[in-house]
DNA sequence: TGTACATCAGTGAACGCGCGTTCACTGATGTAC
DNA sequence: TGTACATCAGTGAACGCGCGTTCACTGATGTAC
């Protein structure tokens, strides 16, 4: 960063911005918090004035949720990765759940911005709706919904229980791991991998017909 | 609010201390955001000048650790309220898993500082080690170890699972329930109370020896 | 092939804002004599 | 009972800071003629 940069030629400012994009993102990441990402801090790292940047982005709000879109576009397309490997239901739903955690470990702070944030700072394109309708989610209500039919997983209790509750109850558990993990490392969580075979382990134990 | 108030008589200085301790806490459940909670905010909901808030505080950091600690006791209190009106290990688990979610749910802004802020926002006393020894976690720790030695609980797999790491896994749940209903409230949920049963029902079916 | 010019990437200076915090102070109040 | 005084709750003004954003601009570059 703060490298002596030369402008651009004339057909080229569209550069600057995936810079920008990627000075952001690295800043997030690098110091694990989201007040740190200014527009100053970013047009610094980027070597360029803090004007240059509403060249490309209208405000600092939309700067972020461009940053955060493409990490819910990573996750979406990790998640996928995960369920293309499995037919079989039930070991689609094991893996998306591993998968999912992985990705939340491996991207801490970004976790942090798509899921722990406050809902407000979340760019309408990839809000909560769109999470449910365009992303991986449908597919694994899919799994779910055959899980069902074919009679491997139960729906005797509690009383209304459909697929898409116990889908959105998987999500929980998964997001309720990833989401402790990345808010509180400090935690004397023993083994770690333990905590997480545990839950994944119980969670789908608990699934499961008869 | 901006209430005109007079200067309390000479012993009396500590009375401002609750109601800066007050007012920092509605303007935090009020605004639903920690960043409005300022010094300035918080002298001014009271009717007093910022300086006087450093009589009683060293600064703003410990402000708000103060206000988190006292959340951290009710959580405390709430929770083994719930505990103490089982004997069950079972019935415990379930009913302190309920209590949980009804308490983030009815404190969303406390339950985000809490549990889904930066973990260096944390007071020390009230920091991850001492969750895990001094609160109800212990209490619920002891009926899970109870619930095994009873042969209620499964421990057939994972390899190595012990009760720590099961009672984490407890956590991890009602946490992952918790803090998504408070970080995505426009989700749609369907039918709130439908995914939350459906959630605990199948973490403890997943947890029970057949 | 040469030149005038429109385009466009990026600059430099400044704005107003709210913030945490410090400092020297004021003036009512309880107390000691 | 009266008064001088130490105590202490709270004030008013100011500090320096980093922030998002705006504005008028500069000067290199490609292009049209």
């Amino acid at each position: 960063m703060n490298v002596v940069r030369s402008r651009r030629p004339k057909g080229h400012g569209e550069e600057l911005r995936h810079e920008i994009l990627a000075a952001a993102e690295q800043l997030l990441v690098e110091t694990a918090s989201e007040e740190a990402v200014s527009i100053r801090a970013v047009a610094d790292a980027v070597g360029v004035t803090p004007p240059s940047i509403y060249r490309h982005f209208p405000d600092k709000q939309n700067l972020l949720f461009e940053v955060c879109a493409i990490q819910f576009t990573r996750l979406d397309e990790w998640l996928a990765a995960a369920l293309a490997d499995h037919d079989d239901p039930v070991e689609a739903i094991q893996a998306t759940g591993r998968a999912y955690v992985e990705f939340g470990r491996a991207h801490p702070e970004h976790y942090r911005i798509m899921f722990m944030g406050r809902a407000d700072l979340t760019p309408e394109q990839y809000d909560d709706e769109v999470f449910a309708e365009g992303s991986a989610f449908p597919t694994l209500l899919a799994f779910v919904e055959r899980g069902i039919a074919d009679g491997r997983l139960r729906t005797d209790s509690p009383a209304g229980v459909n697929a898409f509750a116990i889908t959105v109850s998987l999500w929980a558990v998964v997001h309720g791991l990833t989401s402790l993990l990345v808010a509180k490392p400090a935690f004397p969580w023993g083994d770690v991998d333990l905590v997480i075979d545990t839950t994944l382990d119980r969670c789908l134990h608990g699934l499961l017909a008869r």
